[in-house]
DNA sequence: CTGTTAGCGCATTCAC
DNA sequence: GTGAATGCGCTAACAG
């Protein structure tokens, strides 16, 4: 285990003191080129390479890592993300740390601290739970908090989501274009944010169609692709069963599309998913689409941007979202 | 922006020396009971947060960090291998630093020059090219160093990829077994180790089958799905078209699927697809799968025992695979 | 059980 | 253009 060489180490063997050899390392002017040429020589010689851990400390203040709380980084959705933030923060010499909560509230405020410990000069998070005091106080003592999907209630940091009611009155609009009044909504957990954005724009979809009580096809639940099939089933059985289902999520699509397969005349009723898949494509499924790496992209650029000005005004970015027509949500009713 | 106290403020606040607010707040033996509380107590209502960063470089050597580099964190099967990493990494305490190479060998070298600056303990590496000169002279450096999904060549060091020749092997008897003789084989880039493991074993399998000239329906560069589509296009054109295709990844898969869609029987084409993926369930697709996130934590496992113990001896992991059927794999030929 | 003394590797004054 | 001195916040020997 060789001894990695220091600054000093450099700035000696090429006979200059420590400082220049900082100055000629961090591309300052005010060197002389021969200087310059020496210490860079000695430099790739002995293989140096900087410390950032040194660097960030002398430097004070916060370290050059943006924190990254995401729900579940399996999930392609997160993924996506992640893949967004981290292009735009490389542009900016940050680094991304990366770290799952699985959803758990109690979770996310550990690893909150622990990032913080690191001193990342950001935090982007999908929060998980309510609770959001812990960060609340760290917002105070500097820290830039971007909220990625959802936004953290009481909390007035910059936020990017994306039109959850826009798209939602779209898909419902689609259908009702496509002659269908009996339409179902299929969504997950009621407590989160996203499900009451996309229930509450469907019911009002509904009501300004002239459709009373849609309430009759509403359902909450779904948080995993077999909640939604046994909803699906379900809502095919009842008296009034619906012609048409909105999903509101991939893993509600995924069950409703399950629940068709197995459903006499299954085939008949029109499906329109929220969230693209990579395989919608090929199932011929319409959804309701948005671009989830630019997302993380936005948020990060939030972040740098927040942390160069702590004064400017808190933003809150929607991102547009489309109806993508691909056969299953233009299916008209019998 | 508030300055946060340091150890010394809480030593102060407690009337401790910083080295006895050092023990405490580290949870280090031979404190009494006494004083470990006025110090707790100190640092929570000044609000105190220990600094990583001090405190890795004050340790010297390496910081409590992991690098990973992969090819594309939005690729679901990297996102999957992240996740086990992650949560593998954090029962040690260790943060997961996250970057992506975009499968550019270039890249991949600049990366890891920026995550050593960091100091990371440990750096994962899915392997995107062929040179790994910089790493090579890291290792003898002391890095610790784990490749994951490919080997990299000339290199010693742990390696976690899964079997897939006898994955491959599986998959072809399974077909084979099904009445199949003309069994097509489409991959994605030649130069890829999991190419050359798949292709070649396919090759051997149908060979011992007493299958001649298999090469006439093995075909490469199907690197997305467009790609192997019309490889599939093609060979079903062909004077002998196979009667089964075994697709090499998931990729080649959907593209496969695409190409059987539109051809004129197309649907009695039997199809084995490498790597599970979530929908494959509900399209009926017999797949050779594996675990990805198992992968990815055993990964880190090894990073984490190496750093431990430079001395023991380098260790391969290969990971098993399994044939789920669905439907897919299982038509006869006519 | 507790405190003192030195650094870790670099950046940052302010001189020269 | 260049350098000497000082400190970032913490850990690590040693002493007491």
């Amino acid at each position: 285990m060789i001894r990695r060489p220091t600054l000093a180490v450099v700035a000696e063997a090429a006979g200059v003191s420590l400082k220049t050899a900082s100055r000629v390392l961090n591309r300052e002017p005010n060197v002389a080129d021969a200087t310059r040429e020496r210490v860079l020589d000695a430099a790739t010689s002995l293989g140096f390479r900087r410390n950032a851990v040194a660097a960030d400390l002398a430097r004070g203040g916060f370290s050059r890592l943006v924190g990254f709380i995401t729900g579940d980084l399996a999930n392609e959705f997160y993924s996506a993300l992640a893949s967004g933030i981290e292009r735009e923060l490389r542009e900016h010499g940050l680094q991304l740390l990366t770290a799952s909560s699985d959803e758990d509230p109690e979770r996310e405020g550990s690893l909150t601290g622990e990032l913080l410990e690191r001193r990342v000069g950001a935090l982007i998070v999908t929060p998980a739970g309510a609770d959001h005091s812990a960060l609340r106080g760290e917002i105070a003592a500097g820290l830039t908090v971007v909220v990625v999907d959802r936004p953290a209630a009481g909390m007035d940091v910059d936020t990017v989501v994306i039109d959850n009611r826009g798209g939602t009155r779209a898909a419902v609009d689609h259908l009702l274009a496509h002659g269908h009044r009996r339409i179902a909504f299929v969504g997950d957990a009621p407590h989160l944010w996203t499900y009451q954005e996309r229930s509450a724009e469907f019911l009002a979809a509904m009501q300004d169609a002239g459709v009373p009580d849609a309430e009759r096809w509403l359902r909450s639940g779904a948080h995993d692709a077999a909640a939604a099939r046994d909803l699906v089933v379900e809502l095919l059985a009842a008296p009034e069963p619906p012609t048409a289902v909105l999903a509101a999520n991939n893993r509600a699509t995924v069950g409703t599309l399950q629940a068709l397969r197995d459903a006499s005349g299954g085939d008949q009723v029109a499906v329109v998913g929220f969230d693209d898949f990579e395989l919608a494509d090929l199932l011929g499924i319409t959804v309701v689409a948005y671009d989830a790496v630019e997302m993380g992209r936005r948020a990060a650029e939030l972040a740098v941007a927040r942390s160069a000005d702590r004064d400017r005004p808190v933003e809150l970015v929607v991102l547009p979202t489309r109806v993508v027509p691909r056969g299953s949500g233009e299916r008209r009713p019998r």
